[in-house]
DNA sequence: CATGAATGAGGTTTCATTCAT
DNA sequence: AATGAATGAAACCTCATTCAT
């Protein structure tokens, strides 16, 4: 069982990272400031340092955070999904709805590594695993002979730059179509390159 | 003609701006040390200020001429390619082999836009101009009946989303596949989601 | 009451703005510099810059404070004074301590007035509190016919300007002549401009 | 005979002077920037450093050049003037016309003595001359029984002061009175305070 | 003689991190 | 555990002065 202290604990350490996250996509890692961060976590500087050792640390927190919720719901949904096509589907959408949902995570991802400290290969891994989940389903439906022959993860990797392309867009355009507009012809335009016409199974 | 003074001086702020990109693909904006881009320009410090106001606007400079002459060779391409395949594979070529030759543009673009200073949506902006170029062929060829109807934009961005992810998979990766590998296997994938079959002319 | 806290942060405002007067005089604005005051204050240069946002504004907190105080106790001592002959001398008497006691202050008021960022209009604002505090007893003076009649302010501003130039001497000549010499020939000097004889009441 | 080169050289040397002077009276020393004097005169910064060796010595240039001939003149008039009353108004007025006609000179000699480097002394040097002229005029009077006996230096300085100030209020007031009205109050003024009566002789 | 590009020492200011309370 | 005042390293930028042309 969580005792009161732990509770409490990790309480702050969420206030701290919710605070941090919306700095970080305002500014960008190198402009943020602690300072900030701990008065928008209503918390004074100090105890930010209690629960993370410096500020490349919370940064860090927030993205694997985010990333790790991320990962699951998205693995999640294509699980749930049945056939090819509506898990292509269910993977577009996850990481539509997310961006909608938490812009500013896609803010950071989107503009801002952290300088130095944090590569964009961190991010790869992190999206690899949705990608790889992805990449296994398109595998077996080739094996099964739904769709054309592919090389399974270089299309699982295609999905998730347009997929990606298309928030950017989201997000800086303020949303000039509908998300299940952009998912539809998303969807389409990938079970096109795969196709067995429309054949794909739903 | 130019004057002795002006050949000296274009030299002089080449020289800056190719220290600067070497620096800032290595630190970040951030981190990147104006005396350190003087270093290695071979200049003092104070030089570096005769030419630039600040280092927000040695950074721009950077990615505007990067920018500017990415752009000039990717439309080139496009024109000087007949046939709608011919022209995608040179969009994708053009960016490809610009990616592996000016890596520290590229790794800049990607990993750090200059916390607060800078927005992606410059980078859209100034991506948008090849992309509408290829747009504007997609339509003629849907026009011509070569292609299936497509939102000829939309589906440029999608090409420029795909060719973006293939790269910084090549850069993160240290290269495992060849590049003209990826240029054939994108040409491909696009091609069959465009396609009348195999039918798209070269 | 004042808590803890403030008691501390007024006494390290106090020793930084002490500090600052003492090598402002020595080296002037221009010259002065920040990390000097810090050490002399005993404090890091960061913390000055807790109490205070730029260096001008310690100028302006260093020239401020000692203008209210002086200001505070030349009043006090022209109000303390009976008859107009002793509250012209008291006036002067005023300055010329202060002078004595801060001579670090007038070194400043008088040899540098921080470059363009402070007018001597900012001075003659504060001279003119007691000057027309002066002004005033002159007038009423006047008005009751135990000096013959002259424009009050006019005069008075005669005076400081009498009791200004003496300072300066003094503060350069190192100090030939007593104070209370001085005194006595300014107030003799004046009491004669404005007399009716030696009748000036006491 | 001077020849063509020293005309030059006299001529530019003039120029730069001038220009020094307008922007020293416009900044301060400190925030005066030598590029600033060297545009204003027309020549290159480079030839700034052909005529004088450093930016104090510009500095001491306008002002020994102002004071040398604001000397001279004042000296003048003293000389032509007959009588103590004269003189005394002769010596004012050439202050006041003096200040009215070159703000510039006063303004630099009001607000801003150049950081460490130039002292009020060096103010107090100069000023003396004439005032010593001015006190050797009083002494014959007090000599020749004109005037009540009064330390004629002193007195002098005292006269000095009042001009002084005086010339600062008009500057910084827009003039609100005439300076001939200025002038007969402060005569009157010394005058009375020096008098057999208004028995002294013009 | 005249130029103005180049220099680089040194100033102000910021902010991550520490630590006494 | 929480605070926030204090620290001081390090960065950006300015500008007097030099010197090759």
């Amino acid at each position: 069982m969580k005792t009161k202290k732990q509770i409490v604990s990790e309480f702050r350490r969420k206030e701290i990272v919710d605070a941090a996250r919306s700095v970080f996509a305002r500014k960008g890692f190198a402009s943020a400031i602690v300072d900030e961060i701990a008065k928008e976590a209503c918390v004074a500087k100090g105890t930010v340092y209690l629960y993370f050792h410096s500020k490349k640390e919370i940064y860090r927190a927030v993205l694997h955070d985010d990333m790790v919720s991320l990962n699951r719901s998205t693995l999640q949904r294509i699980d749930a999904a049945k056939g090819l096509r509506s898990k292509i589907e269910a993977f577009i959408l996850a990481r539509l709805e997310n961006a909608e949902a938490k812009k500013e995570f896609f803010q950071i991802m989107d503009s801002d590594l952290g300088g130095a400290s944090f590569t964009r290969k961190q991010y790869r891994d992190w999206l690899s695993e949705p990608v790889l989940c992805l990449a296994a389903a398109i595998e077996r439906s080739g094996r099964r002979g739904e769709i054309r022959h592919v090389p399974s993860e270089r299309v699982a990797w295609m999905i998730a730059d347009m997929t990606r392309g298309t928030i950017q867009r989201r997000l800086l355009a303020d949303c000039e179509t509908s998300p299940s507009e952009d998912v539809k012809f998303l969807r389409n335009f990938i079970c096109t390159a795969l196709a067995i016409d429309g054949s794909v199974k739903r």
